[in-house]
RNA sequence: GGGCGAAUGGCGGAACUGGUAGACGCGCACGACUCAAAAUCGUGUUUCGCAAGAAGUGAGAGUUCGAUUCUCUCUUCGCCCA
């Protein structure tokens, strides 16, 4: 008998797929089209087993779903630009273009190792100026819509790197490649208009069913709707200012307030520009980032002015204005007012400057001599010390009567707030969509004519400087555009707007003229499928769903809002980490043990490992796992099998050494079972009910299963068949039956294990082209032989297996007169019955 | 500090709408084959107990005839936000 050799039939598979173009995927309105997509990879050189478990999920989905009868759209491409192939350029001093051109070729190969079901005639990469040149055009026409603009703002700004950071790539204030200090610096920038969408951006996540329910509640608090109240404060102490205007979700704590605070950035900062204390004060400002979170953390600082603030609703409360460093700019108007003792900034601001602390709302538990200690308090409770307003519950009540009496007094108005702000997409950057703008020599904004599209990069460029590199292009950054002398916008596109339509992109992935066909659109989008990490719940998603609204809008050929109608967020592969003795982390592979709990260095076994957690693997931990090599080993059916067995797909999952060899063996099994039934020259004659019974069972299973993602259940299953069909196979009789059987069963294996399922069954002389999944037989699901499960006082004790038909009295006469449940009701009086159709008797009995 | 989620054998994990807890795999033990080992095959494997039996899904309560599943409180861990 020969052994598995899925070297062989793996390639002889992938060539056959290449060759007869098995995935190539046209509109076929005869079918219903499934659009499965997987996150496109970022090309850093090799797949990983994130990769892996990612594109394996997206596989077996695709497969399945053409199996069962859909037109599925399964494409790959690539993430191309962005800033590793810039560092990594920099580093060997060559052009990102072919560093990144190389890592595509690895890993499309690497890729094509997995056998995955990819229409690769559709294959795209965004740095590619067949594709930006098309990502610049929907850029003039989101211009045109006014769904572009420049303004000057504040920046996270990387000394390291040298770049503008987005407020979700600071992390504790760093840079989250870097590491380095963020700091604030102005410059002009390009933004994406995201927030005019931000209330159908909320709403519309209400329509989402098919998204993981915590990636919904994200995305909410991401866009942070509030309900609050814009309040003009009445400003004395100076002949400039007359009065502020602040945004607050709290004006029911008015009475409590004790200071306002304007941000460093205000308006209003003009007066004190030639103040050298305040500028001081302003440069500590700057060390703070400017996201909430770097804010929330830093200590808060204030600088004290002249002005007083009086309260709206109590005409003798005057209160100091502040600059404080706590405040945002660009939430509500860049002011605040302050109360202490309802919110926790505030009350370490008080603190520090030891400013009033007036109790305004106590907990409703507590009497009305209440008072605020050591932090605010911030629940619910009834609102104290505040004439009018006292009595009122707290928030709901207190917020809109407060409301309704600032706006019947003129004092303030309700408003709506969102804490999305808009897209900023400049990047001081080499590698990336160059932004179709000039500026002539007033430096009024030009936009690059549709003619002169793509704006391609320079291709020779010294990364070695300081700054944005193509500000140093004159040759690239000077042009004439209607006759007139321009000079190139420098900043490149941030890579996530090239992510934010790729998904249209690969509908009509080669239409040269425009970025998508409305008719393929019409056909293919939405993405049914659409898997990924978990990172990107937030950043990626929200602006898809943004781009998907821009290019929608005022478009008589494109109504679509939502691009992805299923998401589904994979877990990530951990494994244990390994360090020597002097903390350097250690590579798997360079370590061995023979017992399972010491460990010791391969190469020097005098050398001890100190074992780790396992966490998530990464390069910088070292504790990863090469997809290429451990497909040249084990091959890629048993990866597929392994990388979703063990775990369910949306939780992390354990690599381990014994669990892939598992896999590989147990393949091997499967391939000597094959060759045992292809072997066989026996014609059977009698039918066999119960292999009836078992393979239309566990194909129904199956499908249940791989409905839900139940894939680590899946391959439980696909254990179990084994395990029965082996056993069948040692019987005298097979049944008449078994072929028929064990050829669907090869059938629904086809989408995990493709290439071994494709031999067995060209092996059995079955075709490998246009399989069905198999036709249940309903008559086979329903047993006929129940399992009783008799209970005393909620208690198993026995099981009775009986015939379905039986009544209902019978079957609890019969079990009562049965010798085990007398011992339990002889002499005693049963109090109650319960009976549960074909499932179970619960005899309630009086002790 | 807030939100969301999780906790089940030695380990990863099953258990559909409350109804036989521990599927399936790993590991381990024993056996077969072998001079031996590896590989392979078979049997067993929640705990306590010789057994009958009892206990048991992070801890504590509650609802219920019946709770891994529902409710509340707490502990620990993870993720996201501040």
């Amino acid at each position: 008998m020969e052994r598995y050799n899925f070297k062989l039939v793996e390639k002889k598979w992938q060539e056959h797929w290449l060759k007869n173009k098995t995935f190539k995927s046209e509109i076929n309105k005869d079918k219903k089209k499934f659009y499965c997509l997987e996150m496109f990879p970022y090309p850093s050189g090799k797949i990983h087993m994130g990769h892996v478990r990612n594109y394996t999920i997206g596989d077996v989905l695709s497969r399945y779903k053409t199996l069962k009868g859909f037109n599925v759209l399964h494409p790959m491409g690539w993430d191309s630009f962005g800033m590793p192939a810039e560092n990594a350029a920099k580093q060997n001093n060559l052009n990102p273009k072919i560093w990144t051109e190389k890592n595509i070729e690895v890993m499309k190969s690497q890729l094509k190792m997995l056998g995955l079901s990819v229409d690769w005639d559709r294959e795209i990469s965004t740095c590619s100026p067949e594709y930006f040149k098309h990502q610049q055009k929907i850029f003039l026409n989101l211009f045109d819509k006014d769904l572009v603009y420049r303004k000057e703002s504040y920046v996270n700004w990387d000394p390291v790197e040298k770049t503008v950071l987005a407020n979700e790539q600071v992390i504790d204030g760093k840079g989250w490649r870097s590491g380095a200090i963020v700091e604030r610096k102005k410059l002009n920038q390009w933004f994406f208009r995201i927030s005019y969408f931000s209330e159908e951006l909320l709403n519309d996540l209400n329509k989402l069913d098919n998204w993981p329910e915590k990636v919904k509640i994200m995305q909410k608090n991401w866009i942070g709707k509030s309900f609050g109240c814009e309040i003009d404060f009445q400003i004395e102490g100076s002949k400039n200012i007359k009065s502020i205007k602040c945004y607050t979700t709290r004006p029911d704590t008015l009475f409590g307030f004790s200071f306002l605070a304007l941000s460093v950035d205000h308006p209003l900062s003009k007066f004190y520009e030639n103040d050298s204390k305040f500028a001081e004060f302003k440069k500590a400002c700057s060390k703070t980032g400017t996201t909430e979170e770097s804010i929330a953390q830093a200590t808060k600082i204030g600088f004290k002015t002249e002005l007083k603030a009086i309260n709206p609703l109590d005409k003798k409360s005057k209160v100091p204005v502040y600059f404080a460093n706590f405040v945002l700019m660009d939430y509500g108007f860049g002011a605040v007012f302050g109360c202490p003792a309802h919110d926790q900034r505030d009350f370490d601001f008080a603190k520090k400057y030891n400013l009033k602390i007036k109790t305004v709302v106590k907990p409703t538990e507590e009497n009305d001599k209440f008072e605020v200690k050591d932090h605010a308090y911030v629940g619910p409770g009834i609102i104290i010390n505040s004439e009018f307003l006292n009595g009122l519950s707290v928030p709901e009540k207190s917020i809109n009567e407060t409301i309704k009496i600032l706006e019947d007094k003129k004092l303030g108005k309700k408003k709506i707030n969102y804490r999305l702000k808009d897209w900023g997409i400049s990047r001081q950057r080499y590698w990336g969509c160059p932004i179709p703008i000039a500026y002539d020599s007033e430096n009024n904004v030009i936009k690059i004519p549709e003619k002169d599209l793509p704006v391609k990069l320079p291709e020779k460029i010294d990364l070695n400087t300081n700054g944005n590199p193509l500000d140093g292009q004159k040759e690239w950054k000077e042009t004439i555009i209607n006759g007139k002398k321009c000079k190139r916008e420098t900043d490149t596109l941030d890579t996530f707007v090239d992510s934010s339509w790729y998904f249209l992109r690969f509908c009509s992935a080669n239409n040269k003229k425009e970025p998508f066909d409305s008719k393929e659109l019409d056909y293919w989008m939405p993405v049914d499928q659409y898997i990924g990490g978990v990172e990107h719940a937030i950043l990626h998603l929200l602006y898809s769903r943004f781009f998907m609204r821009a290019i929608s809008l005022n478009n008589n050929e494109t109504k679509l809002k939502e691009p992805f109608e299923g998401l589904f967020t994979q877990g990530m592969v951990c494994h244990q980490t390994y360090k020597d003795e002097n903390n350097n982390w250690i590579y798997p592979e360079e370590v061995s043990s023979d017992d399972g709990k010491n460990f010791y260095q391969i190469k020097d076994p005098s050398k001890k490992i100190i074992v780790g957690p396992s966490e998530s693997m990464s390069k910088s931990k070292k504790n990863t796992i090469d997809p290429e090599k451990i497909i040249e080993i084990y091959g890629a059916d048993a990866v597929r099998l392994f990388i979703l067995s063990d775990s369910p797909p949306e939780k992390d999952v354990q690599w381990s050494d014994t669990g892939i060899s598992a896999s590989f063996k147990f393949l091997q099994k499967l391939w000597s079972l094959n060759e045992k039934i292809c072997q066989n020259k026996k014609k059977f004659s009698i039918f066999d009910g119960e292999l009836e019974k078992f393979s239309n069972q566990i194909i129904k299973k199956l499908n249940d299963d791989l409905e839900r993602f139940g894939f680590n259940v899946v391959i439980a299953s696909i254990y179990k068949i084994y395990s029965f069909y082996n056993q069948q196979t040692n019987k005298e009789d097979w049944g008449s039956n078994f072929n028929k059987n064990y050829i669907n069963i090869l059938k629904i294996l086809n989408p995990i294990i493709p290439h071994f399922s494709n031999e067995c069954l060209e092996k059995l002389k079955q075709s490998v082209e246009n399989i069905n999944w198999p036709e249940i037989d309903p008559k086979y699901l329903e047993e006929e032989i129940i399992n009783i499960v008799t209970q005393i006082n909620g208690k198993k004790r026995k099981v009775f297996s009986v015939n379905k038909s039986i009544n209902k009295e019978t079957l609890i006469e019969n079990i009562k007169k049965d010798e085990q449940i007398q011992k339990y009701v002889e002499n005693k009086e049963i109090l109650k019955t319960i009976y549960i159709e074909n499932k179970l008797i619960n005899f309630i009995i009086k002790e």
